[in-house]
DNA sequence: TGCATTCTAGAATAATTAATCTAATAATCC
DNA sequence: GGATTATTAGATTAATTATTCTAGAATGCA
């Protein structure tokens, strides 16, 4: 079946990520994603096509992997509003504090609603955000609640991640989410009127 | 002293701040800026110096004209929070809700921190946005609370214009406008409590 | 009338870009 | 060993880019 590969695919979907999180895709060229992973140019379009499909590969993989990962550490099944505060937070706490904000993020802004190369992990992360929020929401403050603010809570994260690159201090952001959450704790119920820890309406 | 400029420079930097609001900067070419503002290249670069200047004049007329206007006409000296929510609203609402969100929340995104011919309108957006939020939170629900909300109200806004280019309904993003300014509007003292119409903090 | 300035229209430039191709080398399987 | 595939390194292409320049016509002021 002839030679194997000899990059590892994950570290350079990492690094290639990276380097558009940081420059947008429209600004890096292929030289830089050269250098950033370490591949030179004919094995870049070996294995991805186009600089297009390093793109989408390199959003699949950091949707996938990174961000899913993260929503399913802080927004579990089981997850409350505590751990799903600790998610905003966390981006704005080293090592994710870098001052480049997310790649989804990013990409909504670069594309827009034609979404290009993005718009299928752009896609995917909404759904994900928008099943892990209204899970947490459900569970602590009921279903109209949760139906109420999802959305907001979504807004509130993409908020954040826009001005984690604007310079305003991360300190300052991190204030305006505790603020948030704890509205949002506020509104929970009365304990001794939930007779068991789960509830489903019909 | 010569021929006088047979173009009105305020449309043609209505045109153009258009043009990179929808397309962005780097995306946008002299060629695509042509056609945008009807003038020819030639008349660009005499007028603006380059296209980095063309932009920041460009998003200087947005940002003096159309940004501070809004916030004048929405969150003047004697606004409301329900005038402030009438502003949130207003950008989901025709003729503003096209799908393209706002020149400097997509700078920041576009810039990120070294913000390039950008930096002065986003410096000049946020400097106006802080004083009218903290303004009208403060008349509204104390010093205090003012302290607490303006980062969050400045984030609800960069988040509601971030989504309004990801083709999220704007009906969703409204309705989530709404939570957060009935939740605001709940912390509203008491007015029995209120002696007089102005108090301050000493 | 002259001088300065802006306009149009387009040619020319110099750099950068994404992408393709070549040719040689290296690894893997049958 | 032979077939197959990946990797490297670099040349090449073809398009696009921002910018400058030319040349002439239009306009305003002294």
């Amino acid at each position: 079946m002839g030679r194997r590969r000899a990059f590892d695919r994950d570290s350079v979907l990492m690094a290639a990520a990276n380097a558009f999180r940081m420059h947008g895709y429209r600004e890096i060229s292929i030289a830089d994603l050269e250098k950033a992973t370490g591949l030179v140019s004919g094995s870049i379009y070996n294995a991805f096509g186009d600089k297009a499909g390093l793109f989408r590969a390199a959003l699949g993989h950091y949707v996938h992997g990174f961000v899913a990962e993260r929503i399913r550490r802080f927004a579990g099944a089981d997850a409350t509003l505590d751990d799903l505060e600790r998610l905003f937070l966390s981006v704005l706490e080293p090592p994710l504090a870098d001052g480049f904000g997310c790649l989804v993020t990013n990409s909504i802004i670069e594309f827009g609603r034609e979404a290009g190369p993005a718009a299928e992990g752009i896609a995917t992360t909404m759904a994900l955000l928008d099943d892990a929020f209204r899970g947490v929401l459900t569970r602590e403050l009921g279903a109209d609640a949760a139906s109420r603010s999802t959305v907001q809570l979504i807004t509130l994260y993409h908020g954040v991640l826009t001005l984690s690159r604007s310079g305003l201090p991360m300190e300052e952001l991190a204030r305006s989410v505790q603020v948030s959450f704890a509205q949002l704790r506020a509104q929970r119920p009365d304990p001794s009127s939930l007779p068991s820890r789960k509830r489903t309406t019909t």
